[in-house]
DNA sequence: CAAAGATTTTGAACATGATTCATAATCCGC
DNA sequence: GCGGATTATGAATCATGTTCAAAATCTTTG
């Protein structure tokens, strides 16, 4: 009969309470004042239970992360599966991290801190693994995309392998989210939209490949028009105050 | 007379000594079993002198990483008093981060923690002010490159202010130096030379820019040339074995 | 030079918050 | 409804960062 079924569903059903409390929690008041003690009493169980789930803090760190990861993935496959050309797709994927912070302010802030050493390290394995897999995906889908593009004739790859140039938009995304979540560190040169700029540079890079069309990465008015035909035709749904 | 004045060097000599010693342990077993109390006991003083100089764990983090961050801001006033082009010095800016991390395998590690929220909001006020104040003239430095290629008619930035440029440039490099030390993402991938890589991004980016004079970026070997140059002419001392 | 007073060092005691585990409660099959 | 297995509980434990009263040292002064 299917009670251990339930009871397997049930356990999943808490282990998500705790998740989604832990991200309350987070977004009320910052990563800082984050306690065990605190989920555990906001989601109405006992320490101990919390503790069935997550084998330490940072384990449940971790996983709250592979959750957002996920989140993050079901964006790219939008945008893999978008009929548009190789380029635009790529520009979209910058599009979906824009978007994705939108959605998850504090997003980035707890990835960059789980992904130290000193997280990491203190998650259990399993939860590591797990993130590693759910990471894979989206590496696939850039790397997919740049394929397209060579198979189109609109990049010329010569030595260079598909990972290797996806590398470098994907370096890009993720040192703009460092610098723009480095409180002190951007603020003094007043960067007003890093996300555009992202945006901009990310055709510049693109251009640089000499992967065509050739777009102008220096014309901010080209550069919004295209966000917004992105927005529209992948992420409607998600930005109910476009337009 | 002097005595206040060798009062306060020993303070400083003594604080220094605290930095490198927690430097080694950190390099000696990474940053997850540092505690304070090893610290002083390798330092041979009390946990108590240790808490004159920083006021919590996270300031000494932070002042360690500011160490760095001058040192690192010294290897860029290398490059900015190089006589090359102002492209040429772009791309040593890209080969002055892959050296430093060479000589300091753990600093961008640490340097990821220590921008985590979490270690950030714990440091003392001035602490993070001295970093703020250390970071500044790198910034400047990059700044002041794209200025001299705008005004030697290399670059056309349009709307864009130099800043806005530098900034590309800048969240390739710190992309790359977080990709690289979140282990398990890249490693799927088996990336051989990332800072080789990151260089040819680097070089595709200011390409995409239109920055003269125009440099194949999808090759590897010119690549190497370039970096070979740049280190012989700029950081010829640093690398012992090179050659 | 010694004593008084100021400053600095010390490390055991304290505080905080993660984690455990003996006990109580609950569930399941009969 | 009962007995054994499973699960939940939260007070106790443990690990570390931090403090602070006492001891040691240094500086000034008579």
């Amino acid at each position: 009969m299917g009670t251990k079924e339930r009871r397997q569903r049930q356990f999943a059903e808490r282990e998500q309470l705790f998740l989604d409390t832990a991200r309350h929690l987070i977004e009320e008041g910052g990563l800082l004042p984050l306690q065990m003690t605190r989920i555990a009493e906001a989601a109405e169980y006992a320490v101990g239970t919390l503790y069935q789930h997550f084998a330490s803090k940072e384990d449940l760190l971790v996983a709250l992360t592979t959750e957002g990861v996920r989140e993050h993935g079901a964006l790219f496959q939008r945008v893999r599966d978008w009929n548009a050309s190789p380029r635009d797709r790529m520009v979209a994927l910058g599009v979906a991290d824009m978007l994705f912070v939108r959605r998850h302010p504090q997003y980035f802030r707890i990835a960059q801190y789980v992904f130290c050493e000193v997280v990491w390290g203190a998650a259990s394995a399993q939860r590591r693994q797990e993130m590693l897999e759910a990471n894979e995906p989206l590496g696939e889908i850039v790397v997919s995309i740049v394929e397209e593009a060579v198979a189109a004739g609109d990049l010329e790859p010569r030595d260079m392998a598909p990972m290797e140039l996806a590398i470098g938009s994907w370096a890009l995304v993720v040192g703009t989210h460092n610098l723009v979540h480095a409180e002190g560190v951007l603020s003094d040169f007043d960067v007003r939209e890093p996300y555009l700029l992202m945006c901009q540079h990310i055709q510049a890079l693109l251009n640089g490949y000499g992967w065509k069309p050739w777009a102008d990465a220096l014309d901010p008015a080209a550069m919004r028009a295209l966000i917004d035909r992105i927005i529209s035709e992948v992420f409607d749904d998600l930005c109910p105050n476009h337009g």
